[in-house]
DNA sequence: TTATTATTGATTAAATTTGATTGATTTATT
DNA sequence: AATAAATCAATCAAATTTAATCAATAATAA
């Protein structure tokens, strides 16, 4: 048997029971206790497991990719439905842009199903989920690291720049009839704006707690957008208004 | 039997079961063991297939888990040795260039001390090392996700473009005197040479297991390098063309 | 046709992996 | 604390795998 066979094996046996023993790896995989501890310890130096005395265990934490992966579990229900709605909107083969928004996070989490999609982000939440769960093509903006959530900057305007998507899927910090829709950081405005520009389709996922705030930097107005998708039907005047122009909410 | 073909038909072979024995494909394919060999290590230097004793392992995707155990080939030990040899280099303000290679990865775990660093790379968990440990300003590539674990493609390469740096630290797939520093994969040999291109020391980590072998891609000759670093001192006649080159080996 | 080049398989020496043995170290039991 | 049992790391010989060499064959060009 190969040892590389043997090792992966050692790793399946490892996530059934979380912890064996030397003797039971020997009788399992036909090996003397001497190749096994040989495996062992090669599998502990890569840190791949850990080495207790007798035997081993799976490493803690399992997952090696996820230092990344922050993300806001504010309003989870809401952005968990409203990327839902976002679904209806993708297809197979679409080239699609998608910000670095906690809300557009989820949206990203429920791509699995789709085909030969090609995406661009700026968000490292997005990139990771992409990458780990979709068969998309999957391009990083890149940038300067900000927040430990996005890229910004002049290179992640310039490689934004050389694309051009069907959608555009994003989120913002504040929305209002007046203001439009707005965001606190400069940096990533700018962003939104760049690929607000090179995509067809405009759409906003914009939980309830955003509407009728306005933040420093403006991205868009109200009419600039294609759809916009919300958790909960708008009240009053705001929807009217809306409505009026046009643009889809919730719908 | 054409070589090409019976090539394929390991790959095939490689795609169904993800590793196999020398012997099962002297077999299934009616040759002889120095033939299968032969195909194998060629197709190692093309960066299509993961040579392993005994047989070979698929390198692409599919599987997530073999990877994993393929990746840090082992050898944490040397990597951690020459990432600290390399240290030697750096200095506060200092900016810099960093592949996507595991060695390097190593050094980004080392840099938290120095201060006001601008670092640009193309590999993902250099990046979140460096973001997660450093104060430093790290810029990320972007492009496309290659294998999970680098940024590839024009993007990357148009980002990089734009950067100038005092260093460049970088690893290879082989090193050898007359083929010099060489690669699997052509597109991240392609940003390799640009980050050579743009920084004014080139700084190899380059583990000893290393040495000798000629992949696919050229990035550079030995002459092209500033400083090489190893886990041991060279042995024979190599060790001192290098050094008559003026090329500085773990000094 | 002949000469040249490439590919293949066999042979062999070197390198690597393996399993058994040993003594040292750690853990459990009395 | 002392003893027994279990586990470990180191060592070595046997088995396996590899890389290098060379002759035979096949393919190609002159």
């Amino acid at each position: 048997m190969l040892s590389f066979e043997r090792q992966q094996q050692i790793l399946d046996i490892l996530k059934e029971h979380k912890c064996v023993h030397v003797d039971f790896l020997c009788k399992k995989l036909f090996a003397s206790g001497a190749t096994i501890r040989r495996d062992l310890s090669e599998m502990h130096e890569k840190g791949l497991i850990t080495r207790v005395r007798g035997g081993a265990a799976l490493i803690e934490g399992t997952n090696q990719d996820a230092p990344l992966l922050v993300r806001s579990n504010e309003n989870r229900a809401k952005k968990e439905y409203i990327a839902q709605l976002a679904l209806r909107y993708v297809h197979d083969s679409a080239t699609i842009f998608m910000d670095s928004s906690s809300t557009v996070t989820f949206l990203a989490d429920k791509l699995e199903g789709f085909r030969d999609l090609s995406i661009v982000t700026n968000g490292i939440a997005t990139m990771n989920s992409l990458n780990e769960y979709t068969t998309a093509k999957v391009f990083s903006s890149g940038g300067l690291i900000r927040n430990n959530s996005s890229f910004v900057g002049q290179i992640a305007m310039d490689s934004i720049y050389n694309f051009r998507a069907d959608m555009f899927f994003f989120s913002c910090c504040g929305l209002s009839i007046e203001g439009g829709c707005t965001e606190a950081d400069e940096d990533n405005a700018a962003i939104k704006k760049q690929m607000w520009k090179n995509a067809k389709k405009r759409i906003l996922l914009c939980d309830s707690t955003k509407v009728n705030h306005d933040f420093f930097c403006k991205v868009c107005d109200i009419q600039d957008m294609d759809v916009i998708l919300m958790d909960q039907p708008q009240d009053q005047s705001s929807i009217e208004d809306l409505i009026g122009t046009g643009i889809i909410v919730n719908k």
